[in-house]
DNA sequence: TGGGTAAACGTACTGTAGGTACGTATGCGC
DNA sequence: GCGCATACGTACCTACAGTACGTTTACCCA
């Protein structure tokens, strides 16, 4: 926890601007965490971000507002890679290696912000948590949805599907991070195999 | 917060007893998790128990292994519930789906205790989420391992294949806690559905 | 039977972190 | 140049995890 010598000076800053704003707190943010663990308090994030922490509820609005801020520039990045990595690929089991193993390597990419999110310290983690999840899930089980309309079966089990699919995500993400010695892409074909053939897969003599 | 009047005397108790001992401390304290939430206090939690904060410590030693202490009740209370649904049930579809309406149920039984303990607040959330997912996910491991060299398939993905697993319950279930209209079994056979058939059910046209 | 010792526990404290009331310095409009 | 809104730091309150220490009692041995 380095100690910023000089806060900038009181009063209103010019060009009716404010000198910090909601985006930079957050940059602040994950560098703290990324530097000092989840743990960091919102006193460290201030001090990194050259305000205090006044402002930083000014801008944010709490722990746990933070968390859902924080929780969802994560979630967009995980879209974002995992779209880019299936644009133009057909439905398929390459399709869905290629959708395990970028979200794998986005939280890879994040470690500490990853572990912040999920279940860092803060009032409600379940609820974020789920807050979090639903990001993800939203547009997966759109996608979930259609396919099984297209093919012939039950939509509705879309919705539930992609809350299962997120959450294999994540907990053997925290697993893979924690101690396995495995590539991510590797991992992406073990939870492949599982999820596009599951366990049913007969006998092979 | 219920204020309890009479704690006991100090002084050393007759018969060479602890007054209160670990196990009442932890009945104590998923008393005081159901009534005021996951966020309650140690001291709340002595209060509930007829003690004091240092007895807690002396018992459990602080609020992270009382939260591991929590996480091991509430896992070995769902691999009982697991094992006596699917005993001496052949290994097929109809046992996936009582393995997973047993985990539901029970989970929905524990509510309060599953929500303190996935991510309520504590140190380290993401080590106590590990290790409390590690608890279930290691027997199923070995029978998962198991069953895939019965079939002449590769062991190696059990372990991934038992994380996913409970990722998918744990996350599922938080959902399904918190919103969702849905019995256990009805869940329990959407998800089996994707687990024992996979994604690539070919169309039925 | 009585005194010494150890056990068990409550009291009272510290430190830290989230959250907030209030003061203060500055830019901008009139 | 004077008031007012703005932007922010200072200083505080509160709650809770964790701990040092004192006090009361049982047990044991002389």
């Amino acid at each position: 926890m380095v100690t910023v010598s000089s806060r900038r000076r009181p009063g209103r800053p010019a060009g009716g601007k404010q000198v910090v704003d909601r985006e930079l707190v957050l940059d602040a943010a994950e560098r703290s965490i990324r530097r000092d663990g989840p743990l960091v308090s919102l006193e460290a994030i201030a001090l990194e971000a050259g305000v205090t922490k006044p402002v930083i509820y000014a801008r944010i609005g709490g722990r746990t507002e933070l968390s859902n801020a924080l929780s969802a520039r994560l979630a967009d990045r995980i879209v974002q890679s995992v779209l880019s990595a299936i644009a133009d690929q057909p439905v398929g089991r390459s399709a869905l290696v290629l959708f395990l193993a970028a979200n794998l390597e986005t939280v890879a990419a994040n470690r500490e912000l990853f572990l912040y999110v999920t279940g860092g310290s803060s009032d409600d983690s379940p609820q974020r948590s789920l807050y979090l999840a639903s990001q993800s899930a939203a547009p997966l089980a759109a996608q979930l949805s259609q396919w099984r309309a297209d093919t012939g079966h039950n939509p509705a089990v879309g919705e539930a599907w992609s809350y299962a699919i997120i959450g294999m995500l994540q907990l053997t993400s925290l697993w893979w991070l924690n101690q396995v010695e495995l590539t991510a892409h590797g991992l992406a074909e073990q939870l492949a195999e599982l999820l596009w053939s599951g366990l049913r897969t007969p006998p092979i003599a």
